[in-house]
DNA sequence: CGTTCGCTTGAACTAATTCAAGATAAGTGG
DNA sequence: CCACTTATCTTGAATTAGTTCAAGCGAACG
């Protein structure tokens, strides 16, 4: 039910019905297998996502090669809204990292509706400001603090984002490798492996091949924020 | 001449003349002395700049003290449009590093101008679009390269963003400290003079207090690309 | 004219990277 | 079901880019 995906994306949610059956109505199914693209950076924009299910991630590929993780996305997230600029292109890949399903609508749909909808123009606006905040929050944090506090930190991200509870903890819904947390947070995995190790060791963290579970959260914001530790 | 400062940012120009006729007149003046603050992060964001005269610094604090530099901005740079946003408030600092003199429009006056002329909207979406994709790229290289090559960078961004020709090169516009460079670039005061001593050396720049100049704005470029050196 | 502020440079230190070697776990095909 | 292959992860040791700290210089400013 389209409908009913789109009212858990902040983009589209509280719309009154006429407003979201018009949005419901001119978005296509993709479906992505995992591994591939929906696309890649500096193709022409052609198209606004909303993920059903699956995760991608969202990354930036340097001129030598070295790959930078920006983000994971899960469903009810929305990618793409530059595809409403007439003649943007994509400023990064997006890729399947699970097979994944999402609504999409082309130029044409996205750009109907935010004509002829400006409460979608201003939420446009709203959500590229939001994630610009994001990303300057994020950017300070690479330029001033250390390793072990950006990796904390990322993981906290991202179990807020995409997290599933556990028996004992929170897991971090997506398939993840040191090499993955390591391009999250501009270091090597190396030293993401020497990081889990150590927080194994103290029972924050248990992670095993491509996974993550968050033992004791409240100790990791701890090391996020750089309190104390509580004394014993 | 308001109209005339309008035309020349890219979020007013080419506009027809009422439209400009309407923007202008809802802008009011403001001085800011060198040294103080238009806002500060946190404030509720309740205006919009357009610089008309002077430099200003966008910067962060962290909770430790710790200051980032987001950039610089110049006359006819458009800051804050982030007040059109109900209830938003400002995700940085904005500090006069001279006397300056911006219009200023408030969030009635820009939120009017954004309704009656939709161009508006579409083009603030995509002036956030594009300094997101800006500070992306900025990101990536705070990850990904050495501090030599971001202090290049970053001395190429500023001349062409705020860069005034002189007899032997480009000079930055702006009083610019080595520790503000430190601050646009993530590392230290040290570091920065280091690297511009050892340039000087080799007459690619030429600085003193609080000033820095190009002599060989190419030899920079392939410094910041990473580039060989040509041969001699 | 002296004080302040920005800059430079050296020396010691360290957080993180790089490289190498091996362990562990997950497919794959016989 | 088990060997074989491959991919992920761990750990140690050496290295290094950049930081930190200390001392002093020199230009601007009151």
């Amino acid at each position: 039910m389209p409908a009913e995906l789109l009212r858990q994306c902040p983009f589209f949610a509280r719309l009154d019905d006429t407003t979201l059956a018009a949005a419901a109505a001119g978005a296509q199914h993709r479906r992505v297998p995992g591994g591939e693209f929906f696309f890649h950076q500096g193709d022409l924009a052609s198209h606004f996502y909303v993920l059903a299910s699956g995760h991608a991630r969202l990354s930036q590929i340097t001129p030598e090669g070295r790959q930078v993780i920006l983000g994971l996305a899960g469903p009810h997230h929305e990618i793409g809204i530059i595809a409403a600029i007439e003649g943007a292109i994509y400023p990064l890949d997006l890729q399947a990292i699970q097979d994944c399903v999402a609504l999409a609508w082309d130029r044409a749909a996205l750009g109907g509706l935010l004509e002829t909808h400006p409460v979608l123009a201003l939420r446009a606006l709203r959500m590229v400001s939001g994630r610009f905040v994001e990303l300057q929050d994020r950017y300070r944090e690479l330029a001033t603090e250390r390793v072990e506090r950006r990796v904390a930190r990322a993981l906290l991200r991202l179990v807020a984002q995409i997290g599933r509870p556990e028996d004992a903890g929170v897991t971090v819904a997506a398939p993840l490798a040191r090499q993955d947390l390591a391009e999250l947070t501009g270091t090597t995995l190396f030293t993401v492996s020497r990081i889990l190790s150590a927080w194994e060791a103290q029972g924050i963290v248990s992670s095993g091949r491509e996974r993550v579970t968050l033992r004791d959260p409240a100790r990791l914001t701890r090391i996020a924020e750089d309190l104390p530790e509580a004394s014993r």
